[in-house]
DNA sequence: AGCACA
């Protein structure tokens, strides 16, 4: 299937480790040239930010349009460590076309240098204000050592618990967090394989599963194809009204085989789904019924984990989060498949989201101010809406 | 090739 992104097709890993002779030393940010010069600014930096993010956190992406700038960015990351990884991976990989040339910056970035300073200046308050020095700690192990009086017997789960609370889990779940505000923004399939490389990253980073919580949200909406082209409203009406939370068939006028169907409650459309997928309306149709999911995954609270039980749950947590990536990732090519056939325009979509934003105005005026239940909404519709821009686009430049 | 950020 062809796909139009922004992305760039990342082609030949021209990398190994053949490091460019290299005098500047480590630095939090990259400095790249060799850039395709023909490349907007904007898409540029999108494009960079998305292939660097999967090696950390990164502050800012900064590429100038000037006579003397173009072909050239920053990649201003949080990390060194991390810039340090992205450039040995990185290293000369097929960007736009060409292979893109990276070091380290010779100057610390603005934002870096300013963090810095704060730093200082903290250290130099704390000190200044403390007569018991704190001592100099070097290198912390990646696990912190249990305390000096190692309790003799500690149960794994006390073990797992320390280690929950420690610093390092809490900034893979403060980058947990970050990716997520970053998710929100991104079409579905690339959610995907941003939850993915998540995961492996923070495992990586902490040596274990970071605690994390996964909430599939579900769609109260049904997408139906394969309707013989003379089906009427009635009879999809007729076979839909049996199950709870029946609301409303949408015919999309000007497009024949094809429907959505309005529930007022997830469970509701997922049972008639399940019960009428494949259906054979006609001696010729078999229905085919898709129920868009979407689902956010998000740090558990590292307080919440001092709880045994659901320490126990954690493991479990992550590989079912591990499932919903692939599962997104399979949903995403079958509702392609679906797709691809049709003329799918910008009509189509707003019709999906006619029952979505009904729900939303519905929940607004009714007053209950179920703050939750409206961000909930309000992020499946910018959710859904980002997804089928991003169908209807890829037709579009195909 | 070219090292900026307001």
């Amino acid at each position: 299937m062809s796909i139009a992104t922004d992305q760039p097709m990342a082609t030949t890993m021209a990398n190994t480790s053949a490091p460019v002779p290299n005098s500047i030393p480590p630095n939090h940010t990259l400095y790249v040239n060799n850039l395709n010069a023909k490349i907007k600014k904007q898409q540029l930096r999108k494009s960079l930010y998305n292939l660097f993010v999967s090696y950390g956190r990164i502050h800012a992406v900064v590429a100038m349009k000037g006579v003397k700038m173009r072909g050239q960015a920053f990649i201003v990351f949080d990390d060194i460590q991390n810039a340090t990884s992205a450039l040995r991976s990185l290293q000369s990989l097929m960007f736009y076309g060409k292979p893109m040339r990276l070091s380290y910056a010779k100057r610390d970035s603005d934002a870096i240098r300013n963090s810095k300073e704060q730093i200082a200046e903290k250290t130099a308050a704390l000190a200044a204000m403390s007569q018991p020095e704190p001592k100099p700690r070097k290198e912390k192990p990646r696990i912190p050592p249990p305390p000096s009086q190692p309790p003799p017997d500690r149960t794994v789960h006390e073990q797992h618990i320390a280690m929950m609370n420690s610093e390092e889990v809490n900034r893979a779940a403060n980058a947990v967090a970050m990716a997520e505000a970053e998710l929100q923004e991104l079409p579905l399939r690339d959610r995907t394989r941003r939850i993915q490389s998540i995961i492996a990253a923070q495992t990586t980073m902490i040596g274990t599963a970071v605690p994390m919580m996964t909430e599939v949200q579900s769609n109260s909406t049904l997408f139906v194809t394969n309707l013989p082209p003379e089906t009427t409203k009635d009879a999809l009406e007729m076979l839909f009204r049996q199950f709870s939370g029946y609301l409303d068939v949408r015919l999309v006028p000007g497009r024949e085989g094809i429907a959505f169907i309005d529930f007022d409650n997830d469970a509701g459309a997922a049972s008639a789904r399940d019960a009428l997928n494949g259906f054979k309306i006609s001696a010729t149709n078999a229905i085919s019924i898709v129920h868009f999911f979407l689902s956010i995954a998000y740090p558990m609270n590292t307080l919440e984990s001092q709880n045994n039980r659901q320490s126990e749950e954690l493991a479990a947590k992550v590989s079912r989060l591990k499932h919903i990536a692939f599962d997104i990732e399979n949903e995403t090519k079958e509702h392609n498949r679906f797709l691809e056939n049709m003329r799918f325009d910008m009509s189509t979509a707003r019709s999906f989201l006619g029952g979505s934003t009904r729900h939303l105005s519905n929940v607004m005026s009714s007053g209950r101010g179920d703050r939750r239940a409206m961000c909930y909404i309000a992020g499946a519709i910018i959710l859904a809406f980002l997804f089928l821009y991003y169908v209807v686009s890829s037709f579009r430049t195909k």
